[in-house]
DNA sequence: GCAAATTCCTAAGTCGTTTAGGTTCTGGGA
DNA sequence: TCCCAGAACCTAAACGACTTAGGAATTTGC
């Protein structure tokens, strides 16, 4: 009788892909035991508590987003670095929507600081020095950057989009709001 | 020995109350019936189920957040509008961060379309109207608007903004971020 | 091939949601 | 006033999710 070969790794990949399909609340213990084969009971040997896990895919996430990130935004610049940033974003959202909703899971400070999310500031950065913004503004942009793509991948998640008046797509209101953001920050008001 | 006299709006306000206190995520019934000093099975003979009470809560929220927006839009135009619709959305949040949760709770279509949502977005508009944007472009910048708010506002409250290797404040950010939208919406990129 | 460590199990307790069905309170008509 | 219909509340119980304790089985390393 073979064991299943339960392992943290494994269960936060599994919790991820489960995520994806039935959304990341409703990725329940007894969901993930059952898709191992196993006993609630058995996966305490591999994780301390739910809570853990939920970091666990997380902090997942948050590397596998921004390993995304990076790959589109190698080797660009200027405005196109910052289309394929947020596309980056949007794309992964969309196809990984429960992993998505992980990475937006509220983790304690030394946590966050060590994990993935700093990589996303830092290719934020990077992209606004495409443009003539002054360091001490950086920050502003990109809070601004940051809640605008999120903003919007969540609103679009939540279908919140839905019932606009207008029967116009997201796809077309996504790269619109793309201009607009460049043209905010290459005409970036000074203080 | 008299009755608590639980209702369904009353429900409702102590749900909306409870979940600025504790989260709206764990507003339970449980919870809620030790609020009235009852046994949680007769919540039932109110609500249908908890989703139930949650999409009331939700509505509530939604439309008390509305009213806050068109009180602070009352009288105002141009950037002073969009200005003060922005920071009632913020304060609101801030103020009942519960209640704000509750109004993204993910309606179904014909909810949606009967809640004050429409109000939220019909305010959106008329601001719009204090800048020259073809009317075509509305529901681009409506969703601009809508994206960068929440966006805004849900990484405040998750404290997604306070690991920032910048110390600076998020209040500054914020009315940073309000000029580059004002700057934006008048600088307005043709197609 | 054995001992230790690991993996997995059973059993059980807690808490949250929900239903079924019974009891008690309240208001309005006879 | 009395009563009775319906509303408000209850007990009891099932189910699912989370978690701990302690034991059995399997794997690993010597």
């Amino acid at each position: 009788m073979k064991r299943p070969g339960v392992t943290a790794e494994r269960l936060t990949r599994t919790a991820a892909e489960l995520a994806d399909e039935i959304g990341f609340d409703n990725v329940t213990v007894t969901a993930l035991a059952r898709s191992f084969g196993v006993k609630e009971a058995s996966l305490y040997s591999h994780i301390r508590n739910m809570r853990d896990l939920r970091v666990k895919v997380a902090l997942f996430a948050l590397a596998e987003l921004a390993d995304a990130a990076a790959d589109a935004l190698a080797g660009r610049s200027g405005k196109d670095a910052l289309v394929a940033f947020a596309d980056a974003y949007r794309d992964y959202a969309r196809r990984h929507p429960g992993r998505y909703a992980a990475s937006r899971f509220s983790l304690d400070p030394q946590t966050a600081a060590a994990s993935a999310a700093v990589r996303h500031v830092e290719m934020t950065r990077a992209i606004l020095r495409g443009y003539r913004i002054p360091e001490a503004d950086h920050i502003d942009a990109i809070r601004l950057l940051g809640s605008t793509f999120h903003g919007f991948v969540s609103l679009e998640a939540a279908e919140a989009f839905r019932h606009s008046s207008d029967a116009r797509g997201t796809d077309a209101s996504w790269s619109r709001i793309l201009d607009v953001l460049h043209t905010a920050l290459t005409d970036w008001p000074p203080a």
